[in-house]
DNA sequence: GTCTATATTGAGATAGAC
DNA sequence: GTCTATCTCAATATAGAC
């Protein structure tokens, strides 16, 4: 996944690259450089490949950017579905899709960082933009039901609650790292600590 | 500041632009395209002006970047050096500090924007990058000496719960709009409202 | 499936006239 | 202070051999 010895064998004879082996080099430059700053030179560098190679797997630059975003917004989306996100109380289902969403975040983190740093300039990011937004309107509507129930304040706006939620979450892309101390589970629960109880001492 | 009248009047004749119309312009450009996509054609092109006149202005593209991130990180500094930064319970100081930087967001926006998108990947942004590690640095100590205090949770990690505010704090540049319905105070008080007291009803 | 070579376009920056 | 014209380099993408 990380290295050049592709994840998925192949099915031929040849060794060659899995395309999950070149998406994921991609992401990491497009993460570091900017998916516009990112030259097909430099992942051709990266991958040990020629240019032409990679257009053999991926038709433009642009596709590697859209199975990117595909990869983050798929989990996003998937954590609506999920049981907890349906049945309960409405505090009980906000909680379940806010862990969710930072589960997703930490297990596909660099696909789902490269959603956050996309900014709308090309098709394929305006409709990754559109996902994202239907995504957050389903989570507002659960806010707005657990103000409703009164186990959510209500003396702000829902979409500024979920506004000021996300940023607290989506900020976790910036330096959360896997392979740190901290695992998922204790990284949600204290974000979740956070976001329902805050900062100041019970 | 907004439009091609320069702000300032020029000294001599010729009637030609300010410096500062190019840099807002142009910090309008980074944040919509990203620094390294944003040519210095399409700076042109929005200016109305030769790419040959913008160069007289900054000698380099970079040196726009530059000046546009130095306006951000002096704003965030000075808050720092402020009166209700320096006296007072550290639990009133930190409150101080996050309305400050939350003030600093709404009236410098396009600046502060950008150097929330910078990763560091010139002199430039590794330098701006650097400033504002230890901007959150001093947040950090703030929060330690709450902790201490009593009037902040221990039970999280200072860095996290720094990390986590900056994160909700910072995600504002995303949607708040100055000529909106919400000022500036009005959205400073929902948002350490969120930070100290948490989702739930009380 | 990968390569070398190349077509074509646009980038940052400069020269020198006015 | 602004212009036109241009230099040089690197970008995306393709052609065609192996």
């Amino acid at each position: 996944m990380t290295s050049l010895d592709a994840a998925t064998p192949r099915k031929k004879g040849r060794p060659g690259f899995a395309p999950q082996a070149v998406l994921d080099v991609a992401v990491e430059a497009f993460i570091e450089h900017g998916y516009d700053a990112t030259s097909m030179g430099m992942l051709s560098a990266r991958l040990g490949l020629s240019k032409a190679a990679i257009y053999h797997h991926f038709p433009a630059k642009v596709e590697l950017l859209r199975a990117a975003l595909d990869e983050a917004l798929g989990g996003l989306e998937g954590v609506l579905l999920e049981e907890g996100a349906l049945t309960g109380s409405p505090q009980a289902r906000l909680a379940f899709v806010l862990r969710g969403a930072i589960h997703v975040l930490a297990t596909r983190l660099p696909y789902v960082t490269l959603l956050l740093r996309v900014r709308g300039n090309t098709d394929v990011e305006r409709e990754a933009l559109a996902r994202r937004r239907e995504f957050d309107r389903a989570v507002t509507a659960l806010v707005v039901e657990a103000r409703d129930e009164g186990s959510v304040r209500s003396d702000i706006d829902p979409r500024v609650v979920t506004r000021l939620l996300f940023g607290m979450i989506n900020s976790i892309v910036e330096w959360y790292r896997p392979e740190g101390p901290e695992s998922a589970d204790q990284l949600a629960d204290d974000v979740l600590a956070m976001a329902f109880e805050g900062l100041s001492a019970s």
